[in-house]
This record gives C-alpha cells, structure tokens and sequence, in this order.
DNA sequence: AACGCGCCCTGTCCGC
DNA sequence: TGCGGACAGGGCGCGT
C-alpha cells in the first residue's frame, strides 16, 4: 500500500504532532503486528516514555524515543492516526497508544500485513544497511542508479521496487516513473544505457515529490494520519489504468504481471 | 548470489 | 442472490 509519498505525508503530519508527547499506556488488540517480543513485553516497555521525533526511512515510520526507536511499516493496508480522545473507534483496531493530553495514536490494519518493532540504535543501523538509497537523496544520482543496474539482468519495473536497491519505490509510482521515462519495464536493468538511467532517476525523483505534494495516493485503503485521503490518484497516467487510452498517444494502457504484481504502461510509449 | 515464487490476511469485485 | 476466483500501495523466507 503506502509507498514513499504516503509514509512521508504521514511522517510530515505526525512529526507536527507527536514530538514531546508521553506515551501514558498502550494496548495491543493483534499480537501479531508485533515483531520480536511478546505484545506484554512490547507494552511495558513503551509505556512512560516520550517521543522525540518522527522520521522516515524508506517505508517505515521512526519513532524516536530517545535511546531506543520505535520502528512502524504499514505493509499493505496499515494506518497511524493521530486522535483524540472522542474520536471513534476504528474499525480493525491493531494497537492503541494513550497519549497524554487526552490523545491517542491508533495503529489499524485490515490485512495485518503491517510490522511495529522496537530497535536499538546499534540494531536499527544494522536494518538500515541492508535497505538502499533514499530516492529523493543526493546520493541518488543516474551514475549511482547506472552503476547499480549494470549487475542485474531482472526487469526494469521489478529492480525499482526491490528495496536493498532503491528504497520507497512500490508497485504505483514504479509503473509511473517508467512511463514518464519512456522506458519498457521489461527492459533487462543491465541493458539500460546510460542516457535511460538518468532519465529513470529524473522521473522517479519527479513523481514521488509531485506525489507527495498531492499528499500520497489512496486507491483502496490508504488514509493519512488525519484519516484523510490523498490526492494523486487522478494524476496516475497508467496505473490501474489497463484499456484506457495512454494521454500521450491514445492506445491502450497495458497490463502485465511481472514477479507476482501488475505492472501498467504504454506499449507505444514505452521501448 | 541472484532471482522467482508462495505466503501472510481481509475485503471487494466480477463472472457464472 | 450466491459463490468461487482473482486481485489489492509490502515484505519475508524458501528453493533453485
């Protein structure tokens, strides 16, 4: 579900309300959103403590709360939803943080695909190694995304979306930067020149912050922090778009399935 | 080692 | 109207 324009929406509104918040109790309803401890143990140890800032990193929403981190990927259908107190109840409750001021913060989930983890520092770095460059970092350069594709022979389209590579990239905005960028998503990565490398880091870069900008897509599930929906939907030129005519040439959109997802895009368009 | 696949789970939609 | 199958913004673990 949420790929980097959602969770950064999220982080943006949630970093505006959360920082010097005390967490004064916390219920888990699923135990299995829960990784690595036992939901007991992943209650008292959170209860009581403060947080200090809200970041993101690749999918993942951080919760700092100081010498430890609060780690949340909303896998397909998750939602983190500032509330107060009167607010009513969601409708596949996960777990519910009491916050002071008469606040809450509700994790909900319909699929349950969704993950909250506490990590130390020292073990959270060792996660972050494993997980690639920020697309919207300087370090996300077309030498860099050139070098890289250079020693895969997996398409295009699915090389975008593993996150060891290039992190926040999902199944929407994949389809959507290789239309913009005029390239097959078929297309072996290996066999990109140069040139196609730097358009793809153009168009990525380009969708994700207009995505952001329009404050995510919300397709089926997705809601911000407010529960509100995003925007971006109505600018997908091929996702979920299959027999509509492409706006540039007017055949139609394709649909594909490449390892296991659907993939969109512009046979014309795209080569 | 890199890659493909099945699976986790619930809800919705479409064809019969 | 009911029912089965396909599919849905992700990610992990397995086998090859």
């Amino acid at each position: 579900m949420p790929e980097l324009p959602e969770v950064e929406t999220i982080v943006r509104d949630l970093g505006a309300l959360l920082p010097g918040a005390v967490v004064e109790s916390v219920h888990v309803i699923h135990p299995d959103l829960i990784e690595g401890e036992t939901a007991e143990e992943f209650e008292r140890a959170l209860e009581g403590r403060t947080i200090h800032a809200v970041a993101r990193r690749a999918k993942n929403i951080l919760l700092d709360l100081g010498d430890e981190l609060l780690v949340v990927n909303l896998g397909m259908t998750g939602r983190l939803l500032a509330r107060s107190a009167g607010d009513e109840e969601p409708s596949h409750p996960g777990v519910r943080f009491t916050l002071g001021n008469g606040r809450r913060l509700d994790y909900h989930d319909i699929r349950r695909f969704g993950r909250l983890q506490r990590f130390t520092p020292a073990a959270w770095a060792d996660r972050d190694r494993d997980l690639g460059v920020e697309p919207l970092s300087d370090e996300f350069t077309a030498a860099h995304l050139h070098e890289r594709t250079r020693a895969s022979r997996v398409a295009i389209k699915v090389w975008l979306m593993d996150q060891r590579r290039v992190v926040g990239v999902g199944n929407i905005y994949a389809s959507e930067a290789l239309f913009r960028a005029r390239i097959d998503p078929r297309r072996p990565a290996k066999s990109l020149e140069p040139e196609e490398s730097s358009r793809i880091r153009d168009s990525t870069r380009a969708v994700l912050d207009e995505a952001i900008r329009f404050r995510g897509t919300t397709f089926l599930d997705y809601r911000d922090a407010r529960g509100e929906r995003g925007d971006f939907a109505r600018r997908l030129a091929v996702y979920d778009r299959e027999g509509l005519p492409c706006a540039t040439c007017r055949a139609p959109i394709q649909r594909i399935v490449q390892a296991g997802r659907s993939t969109f895009f512009c046979e014309g368009c795209q080569n």
